[in-house]
Formats: C-alpha cells, structure tokens, sequence
DNA sequence: CGACTGCCTTGACGCGTATCAAGCATCAGC
DNA sequence: GCTGATGCTTGATACGCGTCAAGGCAGTCG
C-alpha cells in the first residue's frame, strides 16, 4: 500500500529537484485530487509551465514556517504534512494533515506571510507553486481560476467541519469521525480505505481534535475492544466501518 | 453608536431595492471593510457594474440555506448575521458572526450549492455580488482577483483561530476572546470597542464557542465580579480591556 | 394592565475528560 | 543484542463544564 512512497524515498540525496522536465501536471498521477482536477485537457497542458520546482522534505523538516514570506503554494505529491498554528501565548495545536494532492499555503495571501508551520511527518515530497504566477495564469486561464476558488472555498468548508466537531462532539465522535475521514482520503487516493498506517502520534491527533493524547488511546482501545477496529500502536484496521460511522454521527443511527 | 442601522430599518417596506443607481462601491462607507479594500481607485469604479442588487432581511429571516444553489456572494452593509451549520445527525452549530463589510457565502463555491445557513440577528442589508460576474471581472482587473484571494485567505485564517479557541482554551479565555474580537470588530467599523450591544443570544454565543448557554452566562457574571466588564443582559461595557486580553490569552500575561 | 414568552441568571449535582503516574513496546544507534 | 529515546497504554484521581431545575427580567400581545 505504501510502496509508491517508498520507492521514492529511495531516489532522494538531493534537496531540490530542479529537473523542470520532471514536474509536469499533464502526466502526474494525481491530477485527478490536485490543481487540475476538473478542468479541461488544453488548460492542464497550460499548467505544466506554472510548477517550477520540485522539493523533498524529510520526516520532521517543515516546508514553511510562521513568519516566513509567502511566495508559492505547495501540492503535495506523496507523503505527508502536519499544519500547526501557534499562538502568541505558547500554546501550539495541529490543525490540519495533508496528503497527497493536497494544496497547503493558502493561509499565507491574506498578508503576505505564513501563519502556519507545516512539517513533514514522513519524507515527502512537493511541487512548488509560484504564487504571482498561478494569479496570472488564473487571469488567462479560466478553468484553472474557477478551480482556485473552488478548493480555497473547500477549504473553508472543511474547517467548518472541523468547528463541529471541536464544538460539540465527544471523545469518541470526535475519534471515530477522525478515522472515517482518514479512510475516505485514503481511498480517494487508491489506497485501502480499511488498512492503513497513522503516521501521526496520538499527541498530534489529540492536538487536532481537541483532546489529550491519552484520552486518544483510550478511545482508540475501546474500539478495539468493541471490535470496529484493530489498533497495534500505528497499524490501523477498520473491521466494522459502519459501525465507526454509526458511532462518528450518533443521532443518524437511530433515524 | 447604533443609531445608522436604526435609522436605515425605517426605511424599508420593499424586500429587494431593484434601484442600481443607489448600489455604487465608490461612494460606499464600508469600501474600506469590504472587496474594494486596498483596491486603487480606478478599479473600484469598475466594480459598480458588479453589485447587482441589494437586499433587505427581517430579523430571523435566512440569507442563504444549505443546499440553495450558489449564485452571488453578499456583503453586508448593515446589521448582522450568523452562520450555522447543521450536521447529518440533526446537530446544528453557530461557525461565525458576520457584520458589515463581511462577505457571506464563500461556502459555496466548491460544490455550487452552499452547505452553510445564513440567518440575520436583526434587520439587516446586504449588496448580492454575482459571483459569475465576480470571476469575470476578476479576471481582468487584478486588483480585485489579488483582493478576492485575499479574503478568502483570511477566512481560511480567521477559521483557524477560531479552531485553537476551541481545540485548546478554556471557558473563561473563550469567552474573554470572543468579547475581545467584538471589541476589535466594532472599532473597526468606527463604533466603540468599550460599550455595544450583542445582537446574539447567551445560546447562539455558546455554540460558536463549544459552551452552554449556562456557562457562557456564569462566566460573565463572573467577569462582571472581576471588574472586567459590566454586563446586563445584551448590554457590554469592557470597564478593563487588557485585562480581558490577559483572562484571554494567560500564558502572555505570565511574560 | 396583566399574562405570556423568550431569554438570562444562579444553584446543586454528576459525568467526561484532564492530570498524574507507572510500565510497556518499538526502533535507532552502538 | 543491549541501551536509551520516543511514543503508547492503562490505572487512579481531580476538576471543569454539562445537565437539570427553579426563578427573574424585559418586551409583546390581548
């Protein structure tokens, strides 16, 4: 399952991939999550000048960092990410991972400058998106414009999800509806929506729904003991999907 | 300080003002809060063709409700609203506050339908911006595309804040927070950050900030036993505006 | 004017999650 | 294969906030 990342974690020693010839979107298996997903065969061949570079990053390095001058977006072309905000009084939450196709930076336009850390959880590798030239090529170009706007606007969406479930959901929720999203994303990718590696700690899932990593084992234990899922440290197993969804969206169950 | 929203709620009757003579952003008071901001003045004069109509809500009446095709974008001129969002499981959560110069409905841009329900807090008008006609021009005046990305990034930042709020803080810092962005947001539209009135109730403030009505309520009386604030009702006064910034952020005071 | 209704306040109590603490599993490095 | 570091699990206890309940305040309608 994950073979893919793996080889490519193999062909590394360099940084920073400045073989332009390599990048191209026409030809990348994940056209169908990232920037050209929906738009029209002749405009994705008018993407392919916009990625300039590609760029790895090992587990740990972080791709952008608060503060730091915001001049490209990045696509993630495998591995993945964790986004983190820390406030000005210490406090330090994750509020996001990133996967494969997945567009991060967004949070830098508002001001010219990032807000966000976001660091590698495994190695992982990028395209590099200059920004000013995704704005104009977005001018001329109006598919890639409308499909902008349009995983900007999902973005927003997904984070009013998440408000939810930090807002009113509890321990369990909170943990089955983690999971099931997981899977999804997983799926959408070609991976098994039922088995899968976290490489996230229980720290970090605990940052990002809101609850403290050993109230994250402990629910994580219970399920195992309920049987929805078989949980060893990283390795997951979802034995009983419906039941997880039953469990993420309580009040649905008894409709 | 509310007297401008009083005296526009007098002059209503009619539920759509058709008279586009009256809807120029040139010579609105909120070009500074809304899309023209940071616009040079030639393109703003551009932008008067785009706002089509104007619109006027009743107190309780809904802008935009989930699953309603996606169409124009809004700003408001006057009044407020909030956000909601209902889950599948019959949960329904407040997302955020919108007053004026605040644009309504990016939400829906993804999918072509808004997933978000929009209901005014008190008599209240909005400017429809057709959001067909927003990309257009958007493509040939990059002024307003960079402002368009920039409001969407904000959002998307705004969000995040919103999701440390409840993530990571406790009642007390929720609540200190949300009176000192209110306080924040009325300076900027020129009224004062010391003395308002809040156009939501104890409930609808709970639900944006994970709390109960209860606790919201205990905690400002408790804030009013502190001398922080003075509180009756819907009535604010800030008696101590950095020590609420203090209750709000703790670990700051402490440096 | 009086009664109704929606909203807010306050108290008593219990539950769910945090906190503190100890021990175990896994992996990298020597 | 041993050792230390890092992350995970599990138990005991504490506390913050939710829940339930009763009463008060303000605006509205008859």
């Amino acid at each position: 399952m994950l073979a893919t990342t793996e080889i490519q974690q193999q062909n590394d020693a360099c940084n920073f991939a400045k073989d332009t010839n390599a990048v191209r979107c026409t030809n990348c298996n994940l056209r169908e999550l990232c920037l050209p997903q929906g738009m029209a065969q002749d405009d994705v061949l008018r993407l392919n000048g916009l990625v300039a570079t590609r760029r790895r990053l090992k587990r740990g390095e972080s791709l952008q960092r608060a503060g730091d001058p915001f001049r490209s977006l990045y696509a993630v072309r495998s591995g993945s990410f964790k986004t983190c905000i820390a406030t000005e009084d210490g406090r330090d939450q994750v509020t996001g991972f990133k996967m494969s196709g997945d567009l991060i930076g967004l949070d830098g336009i508002g001001t010219n400058a990032h807000i966000i850390d976001v660091i590698a959880l495994e190695d992982s590798e990028v395209c590099a998106i200059p920004f000013a030239r995704l704005e104009e090529s977005s001018r001329e170009i109006a598919g890639l414009q409308k499909q902008f706007h349009r995983i900007m606007s999902r973005e927003i969406v997904g984070e009013q999800g998440v408000m939810v479930l930090l807002g009113s959901m509890r321990a369990e929720e909170r943990v089955a509806t983690f999971l099931v999203s997981l899977s999804r994303r997983f799926r959408a990718r070609g991976y098994s929506p039922t088995e899968f590696h976290l490489r996230m700690t229980r720290e970090e899932i605990g940052s990002y729904l809101g609850l403290k990593l050993e109230t994250v084992s402990r629910v994580m234990s219970r399920f195992d003991d309920m049987k929805l899922i078989q949980i060893k440290q990283k390795h997951v197993v979802i034995l009983d999907p419906q039941g997880l969804k039953d469990v993420a969206a309580p009040a649905t169950s008894g409709l």
